[in-house]
DNA sequence: GATGAATGAGAATTCATTCAT
DNA sequence: GATGAATGAATTCTCATTCAT
C-alpha cells in the first residue's frame, strides 16, 4: 500500500467519524485534515472537493451495503430465513463498524436524492423480499412500503437506542429478539388485535 | 395582533419549513429573513440568535407534543389502548402539522441532548406505559427499551415513508394499522415462529 | 422641571458613565436607553445622534471646566498661589464628578480635535499661566509646552492612580502634595540636579 | 524570510498604527488587511482574532520594554542615575517607534487588566526603583504609587505634547530636563516653598 | 504528493438610525 | 414625547477552494 493510499483512507476514516460525530456541515476540511495531520489543500489531491468526499463515502459503501443484503437474502430460502439473514446483516454492520452504519444509515445529508433511481438501495432489497413474500403468501398482503417501513423502524431505532447507549452497544446479540419483533408485526391480518 | 407577534409568527413558521426542507445548519439567518420578507437583522429583535430560535422552537413543541402524548396515554385504560391513543396523537400530529413533525422528530440534531433529564420526552411517556404494562403483565418482559425502540420505529418510520410518498400522505387511515404491528412486535413469542 | 428635561439629563448621566465604563466606541446607543429605561428612539429626541451626545457631553463639561479653571487662576495673586488654585479646582472635580472627570480627561475619543482652536481649554489656561510666569520671572524660563506638561501630567497621572485604586480614592486631601511637586518640577534651573 | 512571516510582520506594523490613529475598536480587520493589501480572512490565518492580534501586540511588546527598564535601572548604581536611566529609556523608545511608543502607552484601554499580577509592568519598575530609594532614604519617603505617578505623568504627558506637536517631535533630547523635572518633583520639601 | 498562505464568498451578529403607530 | 420593529450597512469570523513553492 503506498503512502498516498494510506492517507486516502485516513481521510475516509477520520472524516467519517467526524461526520457522525458532529454532522457533515458542522465539519469543515479543515478539521478532517488536522485529524489526519495532513495540510489542509492535501485533501484535494484526494477527492475534487468536500462534496465528492461525502459522496464517496455514501455511495460506495451504501450500494455495497445493499449488494451485501441481497446476498443474504438471495441465499435464503424463505421470507423469515431472509428476514433474519438481512437483520442479522444489519447487526453485524453495525457492530463491525458503528461509524459507518451512523453514516450512512443516519446521517445521509441529502445524498440518498443523488443516487439514482436505478440503483438498488437497502430499502429496495428489504422492500423485494417482502412484496415477493406477500406474492408467495409467505406473510400478509398489505402496501409493501408500509411493510418496508417497520422492518426498518424496527431495526434502525433498536440501533439508535444502542447507540444512544439506552442498550447494549452490540446489536448482534439482539438479532433474534429483532427478527421476532419484525416478523410478528409483518404477521397478523391487516388489522388485528390479540 | 400586533406587528411584532405578526412577524415572529411568520419567522418561526418560515424558519420551521427551511429548517425540515434543507436542515438547520443548511439554511442560513438571511434564507429566513428573505422567506419572510425582512432584513437579516430584524430577525434578532425576536430571537437572541439562530440558535436560539432553533431552540425555542425545538423545545417548546417537543415538550408541548410530549404532554400530548401523556394526556392520551392517561386516559386509556389499558396498554393497548393507551398504544392506541399515543400512536393516534403521532399520526395526527403528524397530519396536522407535518413540518413541525419532522422538525422535532427528525431533524432536531442534538437539541435532545440540551433538555434536561428532568424533562419528559416522547421516547420517555412511550417507555414508561411499556414498563408499567410489563410489570402488570400485558406484555411481554423485555427490555422496555426495546420495545420503546420498536413501537418508535414503526411509527417514525411510516412517517418517514410518508415523506418520502412512498405511502398516502396521511398518516390518521394507517393508525389501526400502526397500532397492530406495533402490538404484535411487543406480544413476545405468541405470534412467534416455530 | 419636565419630564423631558429629566429623561435628557438620565440619558446624559447614564451616557457618561458607560462611556467611562466602558469606552465610547464598545457603547451602543441601545445599552444607554436600557440603562435609562427608554426605547431606543427615544434617545434620538434628545440628541440628534450618538455622536452629538458624546460631543454634548465633552465640549459644555470641557470648556465649563476650562473657564472654572480661568477663574480659579484669576483670583490668585502669583504663579505659586494659580497653581495651588488650579490643582484644587482638578482635585475638587475630581472628587465631585470623577465619571465626569474621566470621560473628559481620561475618553475624550478624537474630541479635542473638534474644539475650536479659538476656544480656550484647561491646557491653554495652565499654559497662559505658566507663560506668564516665565515672563515675570515667577519660575524658571523654560519652553512652556513642556512646563505644562509636567503639571498636567503630575495631577492627571494622580488621579489615574485613585482610580485604579493604587491611591486614595479622594485627590483633595492630596492636593498640597501635588501643588508641591508640580512647583518643584517648575523650580530649578533647566538642567540641575540636587 | 518566508512569505508568511513577511505579512505577518505587514499585519503588525500595520495594525499598530492604525490602532494608534484610530483607536483600537475604531480600526477594524478590514482597514488592516487593505492596508496590508490581503484579503480580510488571509489575517486569520496569521492572528486568532482581532483581539488575539490586539493582545500580541501589546503583550509582548509590553513586558518586552518593562524588561528593557529593568535591566537600565540594575545597571544604574543609584536612584538618580536608575531614573535618569529610565527616562533614557522611555525617550529612546518613544523616538525609535513612536507608534509602538503609543500604542503601548496610551492605546491599551484594557489590555492591562488582561496581565497577569504576577508579570512586571513599567509602573512596577519604576515603582519598584522608587520605593526602594526611599528604603535607603535616597528619596523622601511617600506614598509610592504617589511618587510612580508623579515620574510617570511628566514622562508621558511630556510624549504626548511631542506626539501633537506642542514640543519637538523627539524625546531624547529633553531627557536630561525630564528627569530635572521628576527628580525635583520626588524631592520632597527641598526646594519646596515656604 | 504536500504545504500553507491567500482568496472570495458568505456566515452570524451588531448597531446607529428611521418611522409608523 | 415615546415605542419598538425594521433597515441596511458594517463587523468579526469561517470555510471550501486555489495555487505558488
Amino acid at each position: 500500500m503506498t503512502r498516498g493510499s494510506q492517507t486516502r483512507e485516513q481521510i475516509e476514516a477520520k472524516a467519517l467519524q467526524l461526520f457522525v460525530e458532529q454532522g457533515v456541515a458542522e465539519t469543515s476540511v479543515r478539521d478532517i485534515a488536522q485529524a489526519v495531520g495532513i495540510a489542509d489543500g492535501a485533501l484535494y489531491r484526494h477527492f475534487a472537493s468536500k462534496d465528492a468526499l461525502v459522496g464517496h463515502l455514501f455511495k460506495a459503501n451504501y450500494i455495497r451495503f445493499a449488494e451485501e443484503l441481497d446476498r443474504l437474502q438471495a441465499a435464503a430460502p424463505d421470507c423469515h430465513a431472509k428476514l433474519a439473514a438481512m437483520v442479522g446483516g444489519f447487526c453485524r454492520f453495525f457492530d463491525a463498524d458503528p461509524v459507518l452504519f451512523r453514516f450512512l444509515l443516519f446521517v445521509q445529508h441529502g445524498q440518498l436524492a443523488k443516487i439514482g433511481a436505478e440503483v438498488s438501495t437497502p430499502v429496495d432489497i428489504v422492500r423485494n423480499v417482502l412484496e415477493a413474500a406477500m406474492t408467495r403468501g409467505e406473510i400478509t398482503r398489505r402496501d409493501p412500503a408500509l411493510a418496508t417501513a417497520w422492518v426498518f423502524g424496527i431495526v434502525l431505532q433498536t440501533a439508535t437506542a444502542a447507540v444512544y447507549g439506552r442498550l447494549s452497544p452490540k446489536l448482534t446479540p439482539l438479532r433474534d429478539e429483532i427478527v421476532g419483533a419484525a416478523w410478528r408485526a409483518l404477521a397478523g391480518t391487516a388489522i388485528d388485535r390479540a
